[in-house]
This record gives structure tokens, C-alpha cells and sequence, in this order.
DNA sequence: GTCTATAGTCGGATAGAC
DNA sequence: GTCTATCCGACTATAGAC
């Protein structure tokens, strides 16, 4: 016997069997609580349904993730990855890059539409990111331990790229506070899209956006952003 | 004995003090209601919590309100009675009223202003209406029977208004999906800053706002605002 | 109209068989 | 690793004294 081999290894087949199924076990109970805790929050969501919904049993919630706490961060983690692996797609670059760089404001603006036109497209287009948007809404207003996870590196570092542009493009301090809060305004008109879909789809006496509508909304959305940013100073028309 | 009278009137103060102690309890249970089910929602709210906090006992709960939702019911009928005496304060005129006075664009633009700084200086300024956002917020995300009485005649005539403003002020046709979309994106941004309070604050680094920030804060979505509407065309810098 | 005591239900977590 | 059966605590709603 090699000295090499560990003394009892498992049959692979077997080993990777149990694994795999652990595997599948944690994935199916982290979508239904995506799922779950965004409709009903972490009170209002029960063991029994996510039991239910991920067609396991409420003992594995315990296993897998210690308490149905644990499972909600574990649900928030799965966000956070998510999000980077989006964040990694805009191919949005370091905000301290585009603050060394010395962008045209022409260029800012370009840059800046194509981001919130990206955000947008997520946040009309994609099931996915309109689950995340309610368990986001609900760390807003009543932020828990797992806001830290969306927040850092991830929020942050949209606000920050954000102000780094509008700072390139009316020429103002990106650290300054009315820069940020013409960033929060500007991206606060793209999350309304997510966070007040149930007035707006009343407004327009649909059940449902339309594939016309979700590219007015990308359209509508780029026209503002362009005006805000070119148009600093208030004017009559 | 006149016949006038009712066969067992009971004395004025006893009954007085009655009633007066009955409203007492229900405003204390509703004010409760306001700040826990806001935080809490619903299922997350429990009786005792409400009793407490109302300093009354579960069972005033079932007796004034039938249930907990029942009481829930009276917080956001509450909310709707309050939203209606801003509206109010506002002065704003009816939809129909704009839709047919052909206002100019440049007035248009400046009641839209207006109108917008109103609503911007409530929600930055009144945790009255802070607390409010919380629930819509909720019902926005998740509507139950309640979301009706908060939209109709009220989120709805804010909508329909606006759109108008818009009409006047670009000259489309209020009842265009465009132009609503344009009024949802303009107010999503005031929203912003009730519903993603907990991001502003990180970005800025600060636990509360000061009033300078309100100030920039309004400042910065009067200009967005007459930008958007004096600018409906892209256009590069 | 108020409030204490309690009935009946359902929650999260666990033990122990498989 | 999974899952059934079960514990115990907390919940809503109610009954009945005041």
C-alpha cells in the first residue's frame, strides 16, 4: 500500500454520489428561500414552506445552514456572487481608474448612460435580479447582518464608479456629497423600475410589461441621464 | 319625562369618557400599527408586540379591529387619510383640470418642479412619511388588499398628474405609455431616497442627514427634473 | 371597553431511525 | 445525508371577570 493513499479512502463513485446530492440539497433549499424570503421575508417565510418548496425537509435547513437565519445569509451570499459575476459582465472598471483617467465629459456621459442602460436592462428584463430586488428592498428599510454582504464591494462600488462619471462629466469632486446624491437620484430612477413595478404596471393597465414598454424604459431612462448630466445648471425652457 | 328623550340616556361625561377611551385605544393600537408593521410586516408583527407598544392588551386587537389584519387595514386606511391632506397642501389641482387648461411648457415645467420639491421635501424631511414608505414599500413588493386604498385616487391622481405636467411640458400625450414611463423614472427618483435610505447613508458616510444634505438633496432633483423636462432628445455634450 | 387567563394552532429545532 | 416524529415555545384569538 502506497504511503501516499490515505488510509480509508471512499469509493469515488460514492463519495462524489453523497457529495453531489449535499450539493443538491443546499441549492434547492438557497432557491427557494431566494425565492420565499423575498415575498415573505425571514419571519413571515417558514420552515415547513421551504421545506416544501424545495422538496426537502425541514431537518436539512438545520443541517445544511444551522437555523433559518443561517440559510437567509446563506441566501444573500448567493446574491452578493451573483452580482459580481454581473458587475464583472458591464465590464465597469475600478472606479479609482476612471477617476485617474481623465474622461472627456463627453465620454462620461457615454459611459455612464451605457451602465444605467446595463442596470436598467437588468432590472426590466431579468426575473432573476427582480427576485433579488425584494430581498434588497427589504435590507434597505430594515437592514439585517446581510446588508454588510450586499453593500461592501457591491453597492459601494456601483456609487462609487457612478460618481467618479458624473465627477468627469459636470466636472465636480466625485467624494463631494452633491455628487453622490446625484448618483443616488440618477440610479434611484432605474431601481423605481423594480421597487414600484406594482404603480407602474397599474399606471399603464397592464398585468405584465411588454417587450415595447421595457425598451421605452431603457430609451426614457437613457434620455434622462443624458440631460441630467449634460444640463447641470437649472434653465427655463 | 319628555318623550323626546331616550328611555335610558346615559350621563353625558360617563359616556363621553367611554367613547373618548375607546378612540384612545384604537389611535394607540393604529400608531403602533404605523411603526411595526412598517419594520416588521405583517406575520412579523405580532399581537403582544402591538399591545405593548400601544400600551393596551392583545385581546383591544380583536375587539376594535376584528384581527390583526383588520388593524393593519385601519393603518393603511390611516396612511390614505393623511397622503390625501398633503395632497391637499399641495394645491395640486386636478389631472383633468391641466389636461384640459393648455398650460405652456415652461409653466408646466415649473409646477412639475414644484410639485416634485413638495413631495421630495416630505420624504427627506417627514419621518411621518418615512414611515409610511416602509409599508408602501412593502406593497409595492408585495401588494395584499390594501395596496387599492393606497392607489386609487391617490398614487394614481400623483401619476396622472404628473403624466399631464409631462404633456404640457414636452407635448405628448399624457395618456402614453412613454409619458407615463417618464413620470414613473422622474418620481423614482425622489423615492430613492426613502427606499434605498440605507445605501445613501453608507455612500455618504453619515448615520442621518443633515440639513444640508436635504438641502442638495432638493436642490439636485429640481435640477434633474427641469433638465429631463427641458431636454427630451438625447443629445451629446 | 378593558384585561387576564387560556384554548388551540403553528412555529423552529432536534433526536434517532434509516 | 436524509427524514419522520416530536418537543417546546410563541403565536392569535377568545371567554369571561371586572
Amino acid at each position: 500500500m502506497s504511503s501516499l493513499s490515505p488510509p480509508h479512502p471512499l469509493p469515488p463513485l460514492e463519495r462524489d454520489g453523497r457529495e453531489r446530492r449535499s450539493e443538491d440539497t443546499r441549492r434547492a433549499l438557497i432557491a427557494a428561500g431566494l425565492d420565499l424570503f423575498g415575498d415573505y421575508g425571514i419571519k413571515g417565510t417558514t420552515s415547513r414552506m421551504l421545506a416544501t418548496a424545495s422538496r426537502t425537509n425541514v431537518a436539512a435547513i438545520t443541517y445544511h445552514f444551522g437555523s433559518k437565519e443561517g440559510l437567509y445569509l446563506a441566501v444573500v451570499g448567493s446574491i452578493a456572487e451573483r452580482m459580481d459575476q454581473h458587475l464583472l459582465k458591464t465590464g465597469m472598471p475600478d472606479p479609482a481608474a476612471v477617476a485617474g483617467a481623465s474622461l472627456s465629459a463627453a465620454a462620461a456621459v457615454t459611459v455612464f448612460a451605457n451602465l444605467i442602460d446595463h442596470l436598467a436592462g437588468l432590472m426590466v428584463d431579468s426575473e432573476e435580479v427582480r427576485i433579488w430586488a425584494r430581498i434588497i428592498v427589504r435590507e434597505q428599510s430594515q437592514p439585517t447582518l446581510a446588508f454588510e454582504t450586499l453593500y461592501r464591494g457591491r453597492m459601494e462600488r456601483i456609487q462609487g464608479m457612478l460618481a467618479s462619471l458624473i465627477g468627469a462629466a459636470i466636472g465636480s469632486d466625485p467624494a463631494a456629497a452633491d455628487t453622490k446624491i446625484r448618483a443616488h437620484a440618477l440610479i434611484g430612477q432605474v431601481l423605481g423600475f423594480a421597487t414600484s413595478r406594482e404603480s407602474l404596471l397599474r399606471a399603464l393597465g397592464v398585468k405584465r410589461l411588454s417587450p415595447t414598454h421595457r425598451e421605452t424604459i431603457r430609451r426614457v431612462l437613457r434620455q434622462h441621464v443624458e440631460a441630467c448630466l449634460c444640463r447641470t445648471r437649472p434653465a427655463s425652457a
